[in-house]
DNA sequence: ATTTATTTTTAGACATATCTAAATTTATTT
DNA sequence: AAATAAATTTAGATATGTCTAAAAATAAAT
């Protein structure tokens, strides 16, 4: 059995590791969970005694197979009870990750499997982020960031990769919500900010907030 | 805000403290959460410091308002949790109090308001427990424990006051359920077992196992 | 009222997880 | 290639929560 600190640490290297990067660096890591390079040093080296990292010391963290499997079922479980929150709850999504960051660490497997049978085995949460199989796998989806649309073309919000109550609040503000269809105009080279119109309204959103936004591909 | 350790702790002292005791001894919370009393002395030092109890170095300890109050919130929790459990994930109300005691500590007001409000305000647990109320009153019930009913009456069961899964496991074997209506026919003077009829069958019951059976007081 | 037994506390150790500061390794400049 | 900068690890502390064994206090028995 794992620890929450333990599980929060494999989350955080296998969300590093799906936003691209091959191999996971100590500050990197640091940064991604708001604590000392210190600290992480000293886990990967607890990780790597429980055979769940695959660490060489100055050049990076991967997770191995076991550490993938546990990774990605937190991340199940964070997604699952995020959708119970808003579609049981009624808890808005601007409220709900915090305490999935809490209820992920909760350990039944059959809680989890009746959870899932109980929302009718969703495949996205509210964020619109895939929720992982009981099995272990990550559906595959078609998507890109707004932030590398194709100017001149239209486009429908699928998702967003950031769970983040200040960002999820801004986009409330701007009536962006999942589903919402979208007008990209013209990026300004500036700054990468790009132009697009929501329900008829001309907007600027920043490269920053662009880049969390997932666009269905065409 | 206060660790899993210092919760459980408090829940203990709450629990034996209804059990009857106005002071409660080390040895007594050791053994109902199976520890050593030299880690309860720890402990007990903790919340005397945090100003959780009232506690008398030899003598015993007792919840002030502030633990009381704390600790009543975790049974209300719990008790909402197990609810959820059996009525919406289908769970058997054996299967339900090792996981209500890890989701009773997620710290969320909210969370626990709209869970209670999902369940419709429920009254009572799936094992008749009463569910303590948002301000931290316990309501009063009228039922006496099936070892002390007299005999020759009959009553109905409507509650237990144990929620492991062995009790539960022999009640369902015995055929009991919360709403189970049993006569008492006499009580042995020997071993204090009861012999009662459920459901038109002759059973004995051990005195041990009718102290935890909640009968409907006449 | 002593002695004995029981309960409770303290002492000292260990495991986990975190931190800051110092040392070491790797990467980047000059 | 040497010097400097950045990233990473280690050393040493601290806090929490647990344990066993020993000491101290209280209760029970003689
Ligand atoms: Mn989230
Ligand atoms: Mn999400
Ligand atoms: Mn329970
Ligand atoms: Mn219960």
């Amino acid at each position: 059995m794992n620890t929450f600190a333990e599980e929060n640490y494999l989350k955080a290297i296998l969300s590093l590791s799906l936003q691209g990067r091959e191999l996971v660096s100590t500050n990197e890591i640091a940064a991604e969970m708001s604590t000392s390079a210190a600290s992480v040093s000293d886990m990967l080296k607890k990780l790597q005694e429980k055979d769940l990292i695959i660490y060489t010391k100055y050049k990076g963290v991967s997770l191995n197979m076991k550490g993938t499997k546990i990774a990605v079922n937190i991340l199940r479980k964070h997604r699952l009870w995020e959708t119970f929150l808003v579609r049981k709850l009624e808890f808005n999504w601007d409220e709900v990750h915090e305490v999935a960051e809490q209820l992920e660490h909760i350990k039944s497997e059959e809680l989890v499997d009746k959870l899932d049978s109980f929302l009718n085995f969703p495949k996205f949460d509210p964020h619109g982020e895939v929720i992982p199989t009981k099995d272990g796998k990550i559906p595959k989806t078609d998507r890109v960031p707004l932030s590398e649309i194709k100017e001149n073309t239209n486009g429908t919000v699928l998702g967003v990769t950031l769970d983040e109550s200040s960002f999820l609040q801004y986009l409330n503000k701007l009536e962006i919500q999942i589903g919402t269809e979208i007008e990209i105009f013209d990026r300004i080279d500036f700054d990468k900010s790009v132009n697009i119109s929501i329900n008829n309204k001309k907007q600027n959103i920043s490269n920053e907030a662009a880049k969390h936004l997932l666009i269905n591909k065409k």
